[in-house]
DNA sequence: GCAAAGTTGTGTATTTTTTACACATAAAAA
DNA sequence: TTTTTATGTGTAAAAAATACACAACTTTGC
């Protein structure tokens, strides 16, 4: 350091130094996919759209698209799913970046994977371009580049997110009944849960609230109406000590 | 599809296509950052160097490089490890992508961090280039660019991880005490934890073998040795469904 | 050799959580 | 009015988590 050169100058001249290293980096494309899980019909889905590079021609795959100059990732998740479907209240998550250099028949392309969980119906497709549809997650077949993997990956975070974290509840109406919370877990858990013990869990849990309301135009006995507490589980989340494996 | 070429140069016709695409993409340069946690003296610590970025002179650093041109991201992470310190026999984990616009004062740089946890008394440094060292936890300072949050989301990532799965036998000589036990998960979870508790949980997971040794030169009555019973652990990782928030 | 320091090894009672399981009731549809 | 279908509810048993105290063993210092 030159003891002559004024703090401002010299701080100048470091940042010059970092910006000739960054320049001299390679570097290479990165995307961002999004695996979005909805829930319909007691199913788990998954939102695809039909490749639109000719070699993966017949073939789904996910939204993903490339990360912008200076664009956080988090912010190209949120912008993708934007421009794609119109959805712009969805929580997106990081799940993991994939590398592999074959991922891509065009060369080098890294793409880091977002997922969520939303309510079909909260979220009526408005763009349908590409065949952009929800696929039911048991018969989704081959997918573009990796993106078969990425959703098996995404789909393994999310059966765990969802035993961590009531995530289900922004899948189901405002106003649901203790069936449809059970099916949505026993949906994405791919288990089958027993009634009683279910519904005595989340009686514990204190996270529902009781609205006094019935289930309408159903074709059998109609259940109570539920909706979530979120203000108490902001408050209650529990701090996980336990050894469990 | 013109009817006359055939399959392969038909193929060939794609691939281009696909080449062409990605070569526009904008690209961004890429590093890994290894986030190596050891326990020694009953105390969690990280492994930190000196940043060579004269910007951060003075701060500590991750471990961490450029990634190569056709390198995945996890060979990337095991080169970077065997080049700084010497080691080749760690498990690396990845954990997260950070993408803020200005973490690196030198421009875009977008990094990956690996997790990994090892035992310090088996992985002797070789190499102590830029004062490459052993940082203990508690009191680990600013760092460079955005690595202290890195650190920090690491560590919340391997607290939960040592909840779920038995890593901490790798950390432990091959022959280990309860206490030793004991004193690696107090220290990882930062909590005090029932002695005849915890050594009952791990009497009924059944994953340690009693060698029928004690321990040497220690100060006070020595307890019984164990090793860790990784097969056995490989056979019975348990499935877990519980709704536990 | 003896006392002090420090740590090991062990068991039980209590509470909490998990699991398995059956029947009367309500509404709609036939 | 009968059938279908799903709701709502309780208990007993087993398993897991928690709180807690004392005798035994080894080294060290006197």
């Amino acid at each position: 350091m030159k003891k002559h050169l004024t703090v401002a100058a010299h701080e100048e001249h470091l940042i010059k130094d970092a910006k000739a290293l960054v320049q001299a980096y390679p570097s290479v494309p990165l995307t961002v996919d999004c695996v979005i899980f909805g829930f319909e019909e007691n199913k788990l889905k998954v939102l695809v759209i039909k490749s639109d590079l000719e070699y993966y021609q017949n073939h789904y795959s996910l939204l993903g698209d490339i990360v912008k100059d200076n664009e956080e990732l988090d912010e190209a998740a949120y912008r993708i799913l934007k421009e794609r479907t119109g959805m712009n209240d969805v929580f997106l998550d990081q799940v993991r970046t994939f590398s592999h250099p074959n991922r891509h028949p065009g060369g080098r392309v890294i793409t880091v994977a977002y997922c969520s969980l939303l309510n079909i119906n909260h979220h009526q497709l408005k763009i349908h371009d590409n065949d952009l549809n929800w696929h039911s997650m048991p018969t989704l077949g081959d997918m573009a580049f990796d993106h078969k993997e990425i959703v098996d990956q995404c789909y393994s975070w999310l059966q765990k997110r969802i035993q961590e974290h009531p995530l289900g509840f922004n899948l189901l109406p405002e106003k649901f009944s203790l069936r449809e919370l059970q099916n949505l877990y026993e949906a994405i858990l791919a288990v089958s849960l027993d009634r009683r013990n279910f519904r005595k869990k989340f009686a514990s849990m204190d996270l529902l609230i009781d609205i006094d309301e019935m289930e309408q135009d159903v074709p059998h006995r109609p259940g109570k109406l539920y909706k979530f507490n979120f203000e108490k589980y902001e408050k209650s989340k529990r701090k996980w000590i336990g050894i469990d494996f």
